[in-house]
DNA sequence: CTTGACCTTCCAGTTACTGGAGACTTTATC
DNA sequence: GATAAAGTCTCCAGTAACTGGAAGGTCAAG
């Protein structure tokens, strides 16, 4: 199978999965006589295995690590639960974080005429006039 | 003042001073005879007021049009509202992206017993067996 | 045998900084 | 006046995770 192919499978673009190549994530493809990249059903199931992971916000570094442990017969599923709590907790603080500059710009917007005068009590704030 | 100072007061790094400079965010600063960079009042409040918007989340491209219209008079407050609104757009497809990821994998982890076994649903579904 | 789709590598750009090296200036202390 | 510490300068490189594009080789169809 050529790298087109399992992208169109797998749902990764060839450009990623040579990225992947590159920093290690996936091992080195067998080759071509001519030096195309040649792929088996078994790389497939790890490109989908990457794709999903990537998917629900896993970084790289991260979905390594699972890749191993899918990939070790022997393993905890504690370590794959821990992982995984962890990211989400990891969400949870991005959540709030994102939750507290819509508040806040939402408020701003709200207060703003939003016509052809040039008052604006976002720019007012922005400038620091809103400090208690 | 010289860059510490500032940065002190405005609560950005030296470094991201000189960054923004370096970027054109920020006009480059006047320079004392041994070639420090020399600010004012207007720089502090100006600096500070790049600081809220950033952590706000606005984009530098933002913060550049936001800093624009602060200093046109003549500005509509349509223009910023309207700025404001994509803002939190953005904000909340941020938001739902990342509530969609957490739901599943706190699914997932709650499916998963987390103890030295090997079984893992996270794993299972990651690699597609849990797929309809 | 030529077109067009694929494949290859390599370099550069994206976002918004941050770290560090090597060299100078300023300030404080003795 | 000498020295040491702190602050500043520029420039280069690295971070995360790709993505775009150029230049060139390959393969299947007609």
């Amino acid at each position: 199978m050529n790298i087109g192919t399992v992208a169109r499978r797998s749902g990764l673009p060839p450009k990623t999965i040579r990225y992947y190549e590159d920093i290690g994530l996936i091992p080195p493809a067998r080759r071509t006589e001519s030096g195309y990249r040649a792929y088996g059903e078994t790389d497939v199931q790890t490109l989908r295995f990457i794709q999903r992971a990537r998917g629900l916000g896993f970084s790289v570094k991260d979905v390594g690590a699972l890749l191993a442990l899918w990939q070790d017969q022997s393993r905890a599923s504690a370590d794959v639960k821990a992982l995984a709590l962890a990211h989400t907790a990891e969400i949870d603080r991005k959540i709030a974080e994102l939750e507290g500059m819509r508040r806040t710009v939402l408020h701003l917007a709200e207060r703003c005429h939003g016509d052809d005068r040039p008052e604006c009590p976002i720019l007012d704030d922005l400038a620091g006039e809103g400090r208690a």
